[in-house]
DNA sequence: ATGGCATCTGTACCATAGTACGGAGTCAAG
DNA sequence: CTTGACTCCGTACTATGGTACAGATGCCAT
């Protein structure tokens, strides 16, 4: 029989195999059919290349902040080639995450400086609640 | 009467009231005592300027990618003066830090890549499922 | 002294992203 | 041909960080 069961799907992806069927209820990963076996309901789904890469697609996605409702809008562009709504998201998304970042390296620097005050020295100051107070 | 009512407090903190009441509720935030007046049941509570200070931190610490738990142990942690375990906080809120600034910074180069590759023009790729492949 | 807004208390609800579980069915190795 | 691991399905529960009431009370201006 080709193909993989959910459990080497997740595997592939890195996550779990409640995580896959959740994705699936979400609708970003295909349900394929029950292939018609022995039993009177139907035998394990088989899981192709294609779905590890979705899955993979999704974790890469949210890394970068979307959240799975666009995802969900990704991938479904990804089929119609609405390249001027992709390109909307993408730039959205770059936006946001320069922020993102500019306020995390704000945040780098307020505790550096605070991890150094605080350092093994008995006596210096250790200023906890001013830590992110702008200089 | 002095000091502010818990909406002032709130918009000086540049949350809402009902966020403020939240942070109570979790201790990050102290309850003053209702001041004794006419009723039966005291009248409203006052907040001063340490609050704010308190409201503003936890606002920056959340920034900072801290977890409500963590920044109520930092609140602690600045009355007792336990540096150790501040730096030991500091430290490793920078090591997550940097993993998640250097994240978001793949993810950027990614979506970058994404959003020229999906400009307005017709022909070119749009692949927006292999967007985050390694190249 | 009364209308209107704010406050107080408690409880309930929300979104996001999962995670767990029970009970039935299925597959594959021994 | 049984046993054990895996799958399926539905539903419920979790964590995090809020947000939204309802009903009673309080404050202040007119």
């Amino acid at each position: 029989m080709s193909g993989m069961t959910i459990a080497n799907l997740a595997r592939e992806g890195g996550v779990g195999v409640e995580t896959v069927r959740f994705y699936q209820r979400r609708g970003l990963l295909q349900t394929p059919d029950r292939p018609q076996g022995s039993g009177a309901t139907g035998g394990f789904r088989r899981y192709g290349h294609d779905d590890v890469r979705r899955l993979r697609f999704i974790r890469s996605a949210q890394a970068a902040g979307f959240t799975l409702e666009h995802i969900g809008e990704l991938l479904a562009l990804d089929a119609t080639n609405d390249r001027a709504r992709a390109r909307e998201l993408a730039v959205e998304r770059l936006a946001a995450l320069d922020q993102q970042i500019a306020d995390l390296e704000r945040a780098r620097a307020s505790l550096r400086h605070l991890a150094n005050e605080c350092g093994s020295g008995g006596a210096g100051l250790c200023p906890i609640l001013t830590a992110f107070d702008p200089e």
